[in-house]
DNA sequence: ACGACGACTTAACACAGGTTGGCGCACGTT
DNA sequence: AACGTGCGCCAACCTGTGTTAAGTCGTCGT
């Protein structure tokens, strides 16, 4: 069974087998789980290695001194936690994991390696790279300029994409692990308030939120809803 | 009189003075005006090819079908607007000056170029993506858990230095060419509201701001009412 | 079956920030 | 000098979202 990141990266581009099999096994070796709520990654710290999420939710989140959060990036199985390492950059906010998660540990020269002599690999990875700064992008214009439903409308739609592409969602269906706090954190709002736009979004008909999973009841209408365009996601 | 992008790069990495000229080069081919409100770069195009930003501002903005408008990042002297043109993304927002400004257009491979065989020059393009996505995420932040002061404290702050890195910012005063509409916009507010602010900062002897040039009266308690950290904008 | 705990839900109230509209100044044009 | 225009500034009012504080529900351990 592959891992989710051989399923994001052909999405990409097209692999031979021998790129598949080197991505795949960069999400075999050093496998560690960190519970939920704990650090993946601490604030002040300088990693020496990078990490790749096999399983459950994390987040990149920075911490204020009076104790809010700002949730800026949510990881899935299949992100990649900081492909810059190898340039031993300081760490300027903390990556947390949301729910319980498996990580592989991965080693700045076992990037190097992967991409030497293997055009198709480094060009997914950048194609990937793309693509978080389009969605970086993304999110500052929605916190910025959408309001509370068209917010949570567009991170639906978002997530189902994203979900998707790395077979985690199942029809219209997908796993939706995060508690109500999480998700205030993340789209600049209170959870109280969360929970008002969760309840319009139902009783207009668009989704459906039970026991951890989301279903999307009308994707056209959730999409416009978020003012929601699928281009930035740069699926060529 | 070297460009501000040279002057930029150097506060990355050593460079010697060959790599100094690739990177002054690039500036001084193709150099183009373009009026303020005017896009560089529309919001549907496939560019082919990059521009520095030699004088003036600019900003990345998306534009929202019923008018409003996201400012999700501002461009100032010495910034590449998109170091990733070779990778031939589709646009998925639009690069609008917001004062006159003059950029030069720099081609694909001429970046390809320069980066050959100078390790020096590829580290501070590196770096200074580093830099750049450590900013959007302190825009996130910023619009997701701050204040209205301290939002505008922070970018003050934030220009402050990003500035004088380019040696464009003369002791404690710093031009200031935009409109309030247009803070408005890269803060997530109405510009009546940043007026305001803007006059609470004024008496509380925070800035002085008058005929488009800003003056910081007091660092310290601006970084304080912002809660800036500068670390992220990974100085080395 | 019971209690405990965590997360969700709701209501009442408060307030930061949005909306509307008007005034004035600086500057460029004629 | 008269006029137009763009921008800063301000006041009155309004509303979306935050705050606080109770519940309620579901799950898990015993």
């Amino acid at each position: 069974m592959e891992n989710p990141f051989v399923r994001k990266m052909e999405r990409h581009v097209r692999l031979a087998p021998e790129d598949r099999a080197v991505l795949d096994g960069l999400g075999r070796q050093h496998v560690r789980h960190v519970a939920a709520r704990q650090d993946i990654e601490g604030q002040q710290s300088d990693p020496s290695h990078t990490h790749l999420i096999l399983d459950g939710w994390a987040c990149r989140y920075k911490q204020f001194p009076d104790g809010r959060r700002a949730i800026v990036a949510l990881l899935l199985p299949g992100d990649l936690c900081d492909p810059f390492v190898f340039r031993r950059a300081h760490m300027d906010h903390a990556i947390g994991a949301l729910t319980s998660v498996t990580v592989a540990r991965i080693a700045p020269d076992q990037l190097g390696d992967a991409i030497r002599g293997r055009p198709a690999v480094e060009e997914c990875l950048w194609r990937e790279m793309l693509a978080t700064t389009a969605l970086h992008r993304e999110w500052i214009a929605s916190v910025g300029r959408r309001s509370a439903i068209e917010r949570l409308a567009h991170l639906f739609c978002e997530l189902h994409l994203r979900l998707a592409r790395v077979g985690l969602a199942d029809g219209m269906t997908l796993p939706m692990p995060v508690t109500q706090p999480d998700l205030a954190d993340a789209l600049g709002q209170t959870s109280v308030h969360i929970n008002r736009t969760l309840k319009e979004l139902r009783i207009s008909g668009l989704v459906a939120l039970r026991s951890r999973r989301l279903t999307i009841r009308d994707l056209d209408g959730l999409m416009e809803r978020g003012l929601f365009d699928p281009a930035y996601l740069q699926l060529s």
